[in-house]
DNA sequence: CACCTGACCGTGT
DNA sequence: TACACGGCCAGGT
């Protein structure tokens, strides 16, 4: 894993998060061990459009705001996926965000 | 090697 | 509520 590139390190991660739950940028870097590099991760999120497997739209910033909506095709897609998942997205915001965010650095600590 | 860009983050006004 | 700044890191040219 430690050989792997940044990005797929960040996919890895990312296509870990279970349905109906989101997490954020800075939460994958910190889970990779780089804190600050939560620009990084919005960069790979950006390149992971060749990835049909890695669910970007269950990465949102540090405050459940869909940041990156304008990246997906159409005007709403990101908010849609998310609903269809069972997320509850109002004004581009997570609802409850507390309850389903899902923290890579409690959830897969154990794994490694 | 020297910029430039960006789906971020924290703080301040 | 909105905007501005500075800092951080990785990739591309």
């Amino acid at each position: 894993m430690a050989n792997a590139d940044f990005f797929k390190r960040v996919y890895d991660v990312v296509e870990q998060i279970p349905a109906g739950r989101v997490t954020s940028y800075g939460a994958i870097a910190k889970y990779l061990g780089t804190p600050r590099s939560s620009r990084a991760v919005g960069y790979a999120m950006n390149a992971a459009h060749s990835r049909p497997e890695v669910p970007a739209q269950r990465v949102v910033n540090r405050n459940g705001l869909l940041t990156g909506k304008h990246h997906f095709p159409g005007t709403n897609l990101m908010q849609q996926l998310l609903e269809s998942e069972g997320i509850m997205v109002d004004k581009d915001q997570v609802q409850d965000f507390d309850e389903v965010f899902w923290d890579p650095l409690l959830e897969l600590e154990a794994l490694e």
